[in-house]
DNA sequence: ACAGGTGTTGCATACGTATGCATTGTGGAG
DNA sequence: CTCCACAATGCATACGTATGCAACACCTGT
């Protein structure tokens, strides 16, 4: 090992500083310089300078690898999220990594084989030691719970939950956004509702479901006809189309997410030429980028992106500074963004700041 | 740090199994079990298999933190990308986080606080010991270059050039791509043409301009009027209002990526009530998602993202098996996705597998 | 002047793995 | 039967940092 890595530095020319360079140059220990790099450690002003001086001369740069070999702590969040071409997921990434490297946390993507097990994507991350995972994507297994116990690595869900009481989970208050745009197209007078569902086994769409069809029924509305859009583009517009091409047709559609409403707005619009929001309603669930975009005026549940993604930081660094800290089942309120894709109820209207939502008049 | 380390397994329960665990349990050294999980080393099925069984049975999982340090390989690709809100980025990251994972390597992902410099960004690469650069967004100060080869590692450029020798650079054809569209608007005979800019600082909207202003040259038009979008929706959707309010409005629209497009076309529609396609010409660049759906239909040069992003995992792990290789500059060439958001010109188109595309008639 | 406290420093060791080297065992060629 | 080649294995060490512990300097109060 040693003359290797000795004949590869001659040919890659200096090697690179490590803190014994530091050390020597700076006629110090060590220990001395990690000290130095490190916040509250006992050490002089002055030999903190000189190590700086030395440091700084030398190029060094504290070996994060190293560090975490011997802290054990890797200061790297594991994420697991694929579907990124729901703008919402990414937009999440992104704030995400922000926050997480605000608090000296980097984010390791990964996004896993598109349709494959989660289970060899836990393998991998679980080997790069990362401190924590947060998912916002993939179904876990039942092994994923255990793994990570036995590893005592915390995992917080982003906008799903889990039955599991030792994982965390922060989501928008999913049932109570359903019933929200239940009553939001009750109010409008619409009578042929329909649900398009995202993945069966989603918690999150079952959630809005619930939350939908309960609210249904207590206005006086039937059961909504149900379709399937597996969360996907092509598949929600084939959904739509099926939808439209009833002999019953809907008056309003509420679709399980933003990036299936795009869909359903789409094919209303383009092949069926429907004008949405008059001829017939289409209503989404996150308030993605797009949604907000004049040619889709999309109306739709509105999850508080950067408020979820304070509270993911937030439950995940809670666990890491005390592993013993209980789970934490976090659920942000929303609100209602009023657009025009769906004819609008009567009263029940505000604006505030030049965006408009509705409350249902009575409790 | 012992007495620390037992006291904290006591209280987490049983630790972590190491390789000194299970090669206890096998009855072999530690160096055998190393071996064991070392594809290519020298060791017996027996003993391989007897390892195996002891790590099946301890859940033993290599440390690859503790790997790294010795063999000086992390294994993780630094992925630098901010501006998730355009489509065509969180595809390249799903794209390239599968590539590299295909490779055993995974993507660390620094996004860099918007609007900030891009070193401190660099400064938490390089501690973190990443094995390689891919640079999809941020442009890179002069210390990028020189840091990066003091620490011996390749960087790579998506969608981006530098003028540094050291540095690979992937990219489509923007020049050849800017020319065709100007050649494409010629030929439907539009007149009044204009370009919206991205960041003026952005190699790639330079070389989608100066094609196509060339080539408008080339085909008699004079020079087209120029506004600057910055790559962001709302600076792109404002640029194009002062375009349409301006006395003489142009008939056809270049915009230097689909973002500003798309943006140029909710304005146009939404604001200036016009029938995109027939009235004003628009056209994009990248074809990211949302271009293809049908409300948009909009005409872009399409970039090819799976090809892009094997170029971009080959030239990184070319340069990593061999460092001494030069850095390459690639030019991945696209072609033109016609759709519905601009004029069509009477002759050159052609249909393949349901794709419209256009070739100028003569060379 | 002396005892005790406080703040700095270096030494040694540990983190978990990979690998050069020496040793051993095994089989085949002569 | 001897010798050599080669495969398999263990020992020892290295990767770069953090930290407990002991040693030490310096200061304060009596």
């Amino acid at each position: 090992m040693a003359p290797r890595s000795i004949s590869r530095a001659a040919e890659a020319g200096p090697r690179i500083a490590t803190a014994h360079d530091v050390a020597r140059l700076a006629g110090v220990s060590q220990s001395a310089v990690s000290r130095a790099f490190t916040a509250g450690a006992s050490i002089s002003p002055e030999t903190r300078d000189k190590v700086a001086e030395a440091a700084r001369k030398l190029g060094y740069r504290p070996n994060l690898v190293a560090r975490s070999l011997i802290t054990r702590r890797s200061h790297v969040i594991g994420v697991a999220m694929a579907y990124l071409e729901n703008q919402f997921y990414p937009r999440a990434l992104e704030a995400l990594s922000q926050a997480f490297s605000t608090r000296g946390y980097q984010v390791m993507l990964f996004t896993g084989k598109p349709g494959a097990s989660s289970d060899p994507m836990l393998e991998e991350m679980l080997r790069h030691k990362v401190d924590a995972l947060v998912m916002a994507s993939a179904s876990l297994s039942s092994r994923f719970d255990v793994e990570c116990q036995n590893a005592g690595i915390p995992v917080v869900l982003m906008n799903r939950r889990t039955e599991s009481r030792s994982i965390s989970s922060i989501t928008s208050d999913n049932r109570q956004g359903g019933a929200l745009i239940a009553a939001f197209l009750a109010a409008g007078g619409h009578r042929h509702l329909a649900f398009m569902a995202g993945s069966e086994n989603s918690s999150t769409s079952q959630d809005r479901e619930e939350g939908f069809t309960h609210a249904l029924a207590a206005h006086g509305l039937g059961t909504p006809r149900r379709v399937v859009g597996l969360y996907d583009f092509d598949q929600a517009a084939a959904a739509m189309r099926s939808l439209l091409s009833a002999p019953e047709r809907p008056d309003a559609v509420f679709c399980a997410n933003d990036h299936m409403a795009l869909a359903a707005i789409n094919v209303a619009r383009a092949e069926f030429g429907l004008e949405v929001g008059r001829e017939i309603s289409i209503v989404g669930f996150d308030d993605a980028g797009p949604a907000a975009w004049p040619v889709f005026g999309l109306t739709t549940y509105a999850q508080p992106l950067r408020a979820m993604v304070e509270e993911v930081v937030a439950a995940t660094c809670a666990r890491l500074s005390d592993p013993t800290s209980q789970a934490v089942r976090t659920i942000v309120p929303g609100w209602l963004a009023v657009r025009s894709s769906a004819r609008l109820p009567p009263v029940g209207l505000t604006v505030r700041d030049g965006l408009t939502t509705w409350m249902p008049p009575e409790v």
